[in-house]
This record gives structure tokens, C-alpha cells and sequence, in this order.
DNA sequence: GTTTTAGATTGGTACTACCAATTTTTAACG
DNA sequence: CGTTAAAAATTGGTAGTACCAATCTAAAAC
């Protein structure tokens, strides 16, 4: 009867063969991927469509192109992430207020992974840190707190909850950064933000799960009610590229 | 001098162009893009490039492709997380238990916003499925238990937390079907997870948030024993195409 | 042995041609 | 006039060729 199958498209038909290598282990990270002519002929498709299978894999963040190169198989995730992000927020399909409650989750979990896991080291990285956030005045104190947030992240030890997290910080990072710099500005709204941080690595240090829940609650409160506040910086996001 | 951004890639610039046409609001959703031939005029770049382009967009859930009528701008970015969850499994860069982790933090983020958003309606049909739950005996359970949480998550009114739980079950299913069915045939796993689930219900009913902390943490703490226990079901992960 | 240079390899882009699914238009029919 | 059927135009899917540009490799020159 012939190939029932014969509707797959033929640049599925490419991502499926490269899949296959990745799985038998024929391709790993870091490795080349056969030249594009080359892949052609093998699997009997047009370049073309090689190519276009390339290209979704190369904006997933599973392979990079290199012009005169090659295309070498990575795992870079975040890029997607962000760029899956901003296309959302292009289309309203999602606002401040979805990302800020999604990153509640994913800080609140890793808080809680890294009370389990965390080494004396990384703690040791987060007093210092933490110490100098109480000497700073204002402005660089979105650079300590972003380094903060990540090393906590980095504690949980939970590769795709630091990877969303990311992700999310450099979407925001994209679309509301006059918000974050009035949040961080406010005299009343920093000393609850200092009180939240230091709960945090507090929370870390004597293993505090209830710690932990009660700081991250305070720190995103204070978010929701600035957002709440602030609320149509909507317009920003068109700050896009 | 010349065009210092002449190192544009041709299909960097047809999604610029596209964003620009949603931005503008000239391209809404459910809408049709202009023919490929006529964008590649447009751009003055080859119709590989805007294919190339139109490829990732539609990976990345963004349009959909219809031979014959056309590309139409929709925003489906669940079968994009899908995909690039489904790579980090292959790349192993993710395994169960980062899943699992992250699939808690979601859903008590969405346990918690659920608590301040349910309607009455929506704790009707949670109702209903609770009751056929406790009757049923083994089998269905996987389904009963799926419209369980998922209704959960659609009361929170977070779409985005909606759209990634959807992608993580739809992984789960993938990967762990028989980690699942296993969890759920045990008698004593199926009494606590039967009490979580429960917990989760009447949490919602009385905007308890601590009875949904807890439940939620007695319903992943028997799911990571049993990932703890069934260790080596990486292997698995095997089955995708 | 080192540097330079020339060639080969490989991704980036363009153009043309044709197939396949769909839509639109036209023609035929009642 | 309205409905149906057939033909034409539109549009995505695929193939093939050609050439440019960046990189790498190997030969040549020093």
C-alpha cells in the first residue's frame, strides 16, 4: 500500500534524524552535525528543507550555526525561553503580573530545594552578598540583587528552574526596567525588599522552611502591590526588538 | 560607510518584520500573513529566508502553517515547550526530578491563586470530580486525576502557569506513563495521594492556603519516594520520536 | 619550524521550477 | 436566480542550481 506515512514533512524528517543521533549517542554536545549538502543527500530532501529544519533547532537553542563552520549541537535553552517570553507578551496572551507570579513559584521552590542543598560555600557567597546590599544606597543594588536571586537559584541545584529563572530576569530586564528602578528607589518599599533578602539567606543558614515561605511572600508582595500600583507599564513591551 | 547592521541575518529580518506587523497592530490573532512570494518581495530576500523564518515561527507556536491557505498568526507556545523540554530530556540536561520539582512549584502557585480566584462553579466541577475519584477502583484514575489538577491550574487565571503544567503533563505522559501507572496501582500511595487531593479540594473551599501548602507538599513528597525508589526509569525517556 | 598563501569546505542567500492543497472564480445546470 | 460543478489562480511544500562569505585545511614559501 505504500508509506502511510509519507505526509511527514520533510524538514521533520531531518529533525527526527538528528534526534536519532543525539539518542545513539553518534552526536554529542559540543560535537558537528553533518554538513548541510550532506545531510541532504542522506536522508534524499532538498537543502532547503535541511536548512529550515537548522533553523528551528538553532532557535530552540539545541544547535549552533556557524558560518564556514559548521552546525554544532549545544543545549541553550534560555534564548527560547526568552524569546518564547517576548512573544507572548507581543501577543497580550501574558502581563507583569503572569511573569511576576510565575517567578514567585519557581524563587519560592528553589528557596526551599536549596535549604536542602545548599553548600557552606554558596552560603558564604550570599552573606557576602548580602552584607553588601546593606552598605549600597540605590544603584547598584539591582546588579547584588539579581546576583542574589541567581545564587539562591544556583543552590537548588535544579538546572531548569535556574534556567526559566533566567530567562524571566532578562524578559523583565527587557520590558520593565523603570519599574524595577522606582521599586528599588522608594525609601519604605526598599527596607521591606532589604527585610525579604535578608529573611531569605536566613532562612538558608537555619535551614527555615517557614523562613523561607513568610520571606518570599514578603519580597513578591511588595512586587504585586508596585505592580498593581504602576499598572498600565503595559505600553513598555514595545521596547521589543 | 554602508549598513553597519548588514551581518542581519534575511530571516532575523522577516521576524522583525512580522513583530513590527503584530506590534502595529496590522496582523491580529487568527489573522493571515502575507504570501511567502510577497514577503520575500517585500524584504527583498529569497523565499528560502522568509521560509526559513516562517519555520521557526511556527515552532515556535507563533503561526501556523496551512498548505494551500496560508500562514495564520495564532499563539499556541505549548507545543513549543513541549518540544524543548522534550530536547533538554534528550540532551539530558533535565531529568524526573527537576520536572517533578518544578511541576510542585507550579502547581502551589497555582493552588494558592486558585484559593484567591476560584469561582463557585469551577469548585463545583472540582467537587464532582473529587466524589467520582473515591469511587473509582484503579484504572480511570489517571484521567480523573489529570481533570483534577488541570481544572485546578484553570482556576488560577494565570495562563502562563496553565500553559506550562499543560506542557509538563504532556511530557509526563511521554516519558513516565508507566512511573504513573505504577504510583497510582499501590494501595498505600493511592490512600495518601487520595488524602492530597482531597486536601487540595477542601483547601480551596476554605481559602485555606496552609492546608494547601501542606497537601500539596503529602501529594509530590509520595510521587519523589517513588521517583527515589523506581530510580532508573531515565531509560525510558528513550520511547520519543 | 614558522608563516603565508591558496584551495577546499561549509553556512548564507538568491533564483527558478514544479508539485500539492486550498481558495476563488467561472461555467454549467436545474 | 440559486446551486452545483469544473476550471483557474493562489499559496505552501519541495527540489535543484548557482554563487557569496566565513572558516578551516593543507600546501607552499620563507
Amino acid at each position: 500500500m505504500g508509506d502511510l506515512n509519507s505526509h511527514e514533512k520533510s524538514y521533520t524528517k531531518v529533525i527526527n534524524y538528528i534526534k536519532g543521533l543525539i539518542r545513539e549517542e553518534k552526536l554529542l554536545i559540543g560535537g558537528k552535525l553533518p554538513a548541510e549538502r550532506e545531510l541532504s543527500e542522506i536522508l534524499g530532501v532538498s537543502r532547503n528543507s535541511v536548512r529550515e529544519a537548522i533553523r528551528t533547532l538553532d532557535i530552540m537553542g539545541v544547535i549552533s550555526s556557524q558560518h564556514g563552520a559548521g552546525n554544532f549541537l549545544i543545549g541553550n535553552f534560555e534564548n527560547n525561553l526568552i524569546e518564547s517570553l517576548s512573544m507572548m507578551f507581543l501577543l497580550n496572551q501574558i502581563d507583569y503580573k503572569q511573569i511576576s507570579q510565575l517567578r514567585r513559584a519557581l524563587e519560592m521552590e528553589a528557596l526551599m530545594l536549596a535549604i536542602d542543598n545548599i553548600t557552606e560555600e554558596e552560603i558564604q557567597v550570599l552573606r557576602k552578598i548580602i552584607s553588601q546590599l546593606e552598605k549600597e544606597t540605590e544603584a547598584n543594588n539591582v546588579v547584588l540583587d539579581k546576583q542574589m536571586h541567581y545564587n539562591i537559584a544556583l543552590a537548588s541545584k535544579n538546572t531548569l528552574i535556574i534556567n526559566i529563572l533566567q530567562a524571566l530576569s532578562e524578559v523583565l530586564d527587557k520590558f520593565i526596567v523603570d519599574l524595577r528602578r522606582e521599586i528599588l528607589s522608594q525609601q519604605d518599599t526598599r527596607q521591606v525588599l532589604m527585610e525579604a533578602h535578608t529573611g531569605m539567606v536566613e532562612s538558608l543558614i537555619l535551614r527555615d522552611k517557614t523562613l523561607a515561605y513568610e520571606s518570599i511572600n514578603k519580597h513578591f508582595g511588595v512586587i504585586d502591590l508596585k505592580l498593581s500600583q504602576g499598572s498600565e507599564e503595559q505600553e513598555k513591551m514595545n521596547a521589543l526588538n
